[in-house]
DNA sequence: CTAAAACCTCACATTGACGTCAGAGGCAAG
DNA sequence: CTTGCCTCTGACGTCAATGTGAGGTTTTAG
């Protein structure tokens, strides 16, 4: 399939997929026109991709997991496997926090909606 | 204290603390040659937008929920509670998507962990 | 054959939360 | 007084992913 293709298969806008290509985070085959093509894998490349940005990873960081999801060997799951653990550690800090602020929202919004109830004492700021 | 003393107090930098002011998170007094004076309570405060910050939510986002932090009426809770409750949704959506990011990362991380072993099959696109 | 639609490269614009630098003034200690 | 650190404003730089537009080629549909 052509760029258009992936990009609409994929929810992605093409300008991201040429942007994903030139990161080095996906390849294509050209016609002799110059024209990208890629097969149906690509449509999972991609949404793996995003997926992991979405996770927060950089796309140089992304580039480090790619050798292993691509053609996994005992010299590259190393470093990748090194890798994928320390940015599942950060991962699983992060929703910690997230989990952490949510709390701390809920908090803002039991004052808010205690103050509403009986116009109680002020609302401290969250914890 | 002066903006250094709470920049290091609240662990970001002075600059940070110009931009929230200009922003309209953050309010100091001035002393008469113009330097910034602050209250002990300005580190809570800094902490506050730190992990809204933290959680996602933009500047534009937070002023909206200051007036409610800061003097709780029932004017602006309502549309402050109704902000709030928008952003603890996004927020529990955003958590449940980086579970499951996590999920695949580990998955990644089984399969990678399979192959050094006994040099299996390919390891397909995550999922 | 022709017009529309899709594609190409190149390159500048955008957004947000800052970093950084310049040039000038403020303030406590020796 | 002066040395040195802190602060001020203002403005430009950064980074990452993507938008956007120019100017030109290719493919597709009628």
């Amino acid at each position: 399939m052509r760029i258009g293709e992936l990009a609409s298969r994929a929810g992605v806008s093409v300008r991201s997929v040429r942007y994903y290509e030139e990161q080095g985070l996906l390849s294509s085959t050209r016609s002799p026109s110059g024209q990208r093509h890629y097969t149906d894998s690509a449509v999972e490349r991609v949404a793996f991709i995003q997926r992991m940005y979405a996770a927060g990873l950089s796309s140089r960081t992304i580039i480090e997991l790619l050798p292993c999801v691509d053609a996994p060997s005992a010299e590259n799951s190393d470093s990748a496997l090194e890798r994928m653990a320390q940015e599942r550690d950060r991962l699983t800090a992060h929703i910690a926090e997230l989990v952490r602020t949510r709390d701390a929202l809920d908090g803002l919004m039991a004052t808010a909606l205690a103050y509403r109830e009986h116009l109680g004492k002020p609302c401290p700021v969250g914890r």
